[in-house]
DNA sequence: CTGCCTTTGAAGTAG
DNA sequence: CTACTTCAAAGGCAG
């Protein structure tokens, strides 16, 4: 009832979206999971969907984080005059305080603070890199298009993308039911503007930093996600909009809630545990040893 | 094979 | 309402 009154109100945005400015949006009923689903402050409406991907950008200029200068991250109250927002939505202060934190990882000269942000490779006012995310391309999965990709979101329960072939042992009924619920295809969340800025920008960091560990590389992108400037960021933002606008377009019934345990819970203990040195990271070091100055980083930027 | 590591943000849950 | 938890991606690695 609740999910239907929601629908009905995304429908009707759907059919009746704002001419421009988010100021003039009308006010969704309890969004179900596009809360703050609005551009930051400044950030033009895009028109067709994902048309600036196409567009020009300049390369972001490096940042120099030695100054302290570095874009903080969007906050709730830099979008107050935009979003109507309740608690947890975008735009958030990062989960640590303590930002920007020393890495755990050993970064490598070549992906050094100072050195990690690239010198532009490209001249200015050269287009920027375009998305590869399949989901970011409007009619894929979309029902009807002559496309009709899935959307990325659809995954087997084993994570791969093929299905496993039927099991023709014999089984109880319990069993095979227990496994055809099993082998439901997963409708993943969407993702979000970080998200889709890592998956953009890993290959870059990995041919940059000749790393492969996505933990160390996650490190990276976290703190070239702080450089970023709002714009920058904005960009994101706004595509992970579009992202959960397709997403409940195509899953309408869908709710994170659904994929909510299905993963291995992670314990309190254990992650305290992991924060505070007692688990190896993906160095295979561990995190209070790991945490300590790293040589090729000057400290004035930690 | 499973889960951890690591990041941010969205959304769920609990009090 | 606030604080906390889970899950999205990624690939190496330990158990």
């Amino acid at each position: 009832m609740y999910k239907e009154t929601v629908y009905s109100a995304f429908n009707l945005l759907m059919h009746y979206p704002p001419a421009s400015g988010a100021g003039q949006h009308p006010q969704p009923q309890p969004p179900l999971h596009n809360k703050a689903s609005q551009p930051p402050h400044g950030v033009p409406q895009l028109s067709p969907l994902y048309e600036h991907l196409s567009s020009s950008h300049s390369t972001p200029a490096p940042v120099d984080i030695s100054q302290k200068q570095v874009h903080r991250p969007l906050q709730t109250s830099d979008l107050s005059g935009f979003y109507s927002l309740t608690s947890g939505s975008m735009g958030q202060l990062p989960h640590t305080v303590s930002w920007p934190s020393p890495p755990l990882y050993p970064l490598s000269p070549s992906c050094g603070y100072r050195q990690h942000f690239p010198a532009p490779t490209a001249a200015p006012g050269a287009p920027y890199p375009r998305f590869t995310h399949p989901s970011l391309m409007l009619g894929s999965g979309v029902p009807g298009h002559p496309a009709a990709i899935p959307h990325p979101a659809i995954v087997p329960p084993s994570g791969k993308q093929e299905l496993q072939p039927y099991d023709h042992s014999l089984k109880t009924q319990a069993e095979s039911k227990a496994e055809k619920e099993a082998k439901k295809p997963t409708i993943k969340k969407p993702l979000n503007a970080f998200m889709l800025y890592m998956k953009e920008m890993r290959a870059k960091v990995i041919a940059e930093c000749t790393l492969k560990e996505s933990a160390a590389i996650n490190q990276i992108l976290g703190r070239r996600w702080h450089a970023l400037s709002r714009e920058e960021q904005a960009k994101y933002y706004e595509l992970a909009r579009k992202e959960r606008q397709l997403h409940m377009q195509l899953y309408p019934g869908w709710s994170a809630r659904d994929n909510y345990g299905k993963k291995k819970r992670r314990s309190r203990e254990k992650h305290q545990e992991s924060t505070t040195g007692g688990k190896r990271n993906a160095f295979g070091t561990y995190p209070e040893k790991a945490a300590a100055p790293v040589p090729f980083l000057p400290m004035t930027v930690l």
